[in-house]
DNA sequence: TCACTCATGTAATTGGTTACATGATTAG
DNA sequence: CTAATCATGTAACCAATTACATGAGTGA
């Protein structure tokens, strides 16, 4: 795709990714060019004007593979996990089932936290953020079902490659 | 309550809003002394180190009024809204019931926009990136079933105020 | 005594947006 | 003919993190 593509192609995913300013992008592109993780060929369509299609090497798949699996941060924003989601999705099934599995264990721990943090407060004064207490709860609830729905899905659908993911899925965080 | 209070009590809501660092939090308390927003007591507690202790002043107080009235950019991240929730449900009911018809009206707009961009897209070539589709979208649906029954109970709570907010909430966006 | 928490700040770097700059094509 | 879309980039600026710097009390 070229630049400009991709950020059309990102603009439809705005509130789930966000999308990122040309000031950012054009940069970007460049970077991965120079790092052989792409290829450009420039596109002169007749009269419109020229656009560089980018494409990815091996190389960069493999970069791609290899950012899916590195663990992420665990407070990352929620824009993190949902990219590598989608590149996941796309590149590396045995990645996926780890990043949900992550993604799980997290989401749990905060739903933990959160529950102990509002006991300790409403014991004091007037219940105040309760709502935003309610509103995270109700969150992380929905989430940890839809990644055990996904994750079952996953694993009963699963061929030789799930077993391998599942082998090949414990490693040292 | 100090700078530090602040940092820890913050850290407890992490996953919500998220904790702003010490070379973030230390400028924006100076920079709301200088504007009057607040006042400083320095405590010394005896042998203990002491701490600066911040109270907020009526200039204050009217200052996140008017900052929990005022609208959000609709693409807004998710903690900001968050915060408005915490500070609206604190200090302005009024303002809370505008800002949570805001979201509601927000977020039933994402999730129409998020369903078409999924359908013009399965259409294309094998069905990619359908798991992220698939999260906002539930939630999505969460969310706006939490924005109901909040908006429920505030409006059936209701006394005066609650007509004095619904007259008040027509203001131009 | 060594490490850790409490407590407050400053400075450098960075990451990314906003604004700027350009130009061709198409639709009203 | 004008405005909007397509298309690519650069430069200035800003906000915020990271790292640094300091110091006193506390528990092992």
């Amino acid at each position: 795709m070229s630049g400009y593509d991709i950020k059309c192609y990102l603009k439809g995913l705005t509130w789930l990714i966000g999308s990122p300013s040309f000031g950012n992008l054009y940069p970007t592109l460049h970077g991965l060019l120079v790092d052989g993780l792409t290829t450009v060929e420039e596109c002169s369509r007749g009269s419109k004007a020229s656009r560089k299609v980018y494409s990815v090497t091996d190389e960069g798949r493999a970069a791609a593979e290899e950012w899916v699996r590195r663990p992420i941060r665990p407070n990352a924003p929620l824009r993190s996990f949902l990219m590598r989601l989608i590149l996941a999705d796309v590149c590396s099934p045995t990645g996926l089932i780890a990043h949900l599995e992550q993604r799980r264990a997290w989401v749990a721990s905060q739903q933990e936290a959160l529950e102990q943090e509002r006991e300790s407060w409403d014991g004091r004064d007037g219940s105040e953020q309760g709502l935003a207490y309610d509103y995270g709860l109700a969150l992380a609830q929905t989430e940890l079902a839809w990644l055990d729905e996904a994750l079952g899905r996953l694993y009963n659908s699963g061929g030789a490659w799930v077993l391998a993911a599942m082998a090949e899925g414990e490693q040292p965080s």
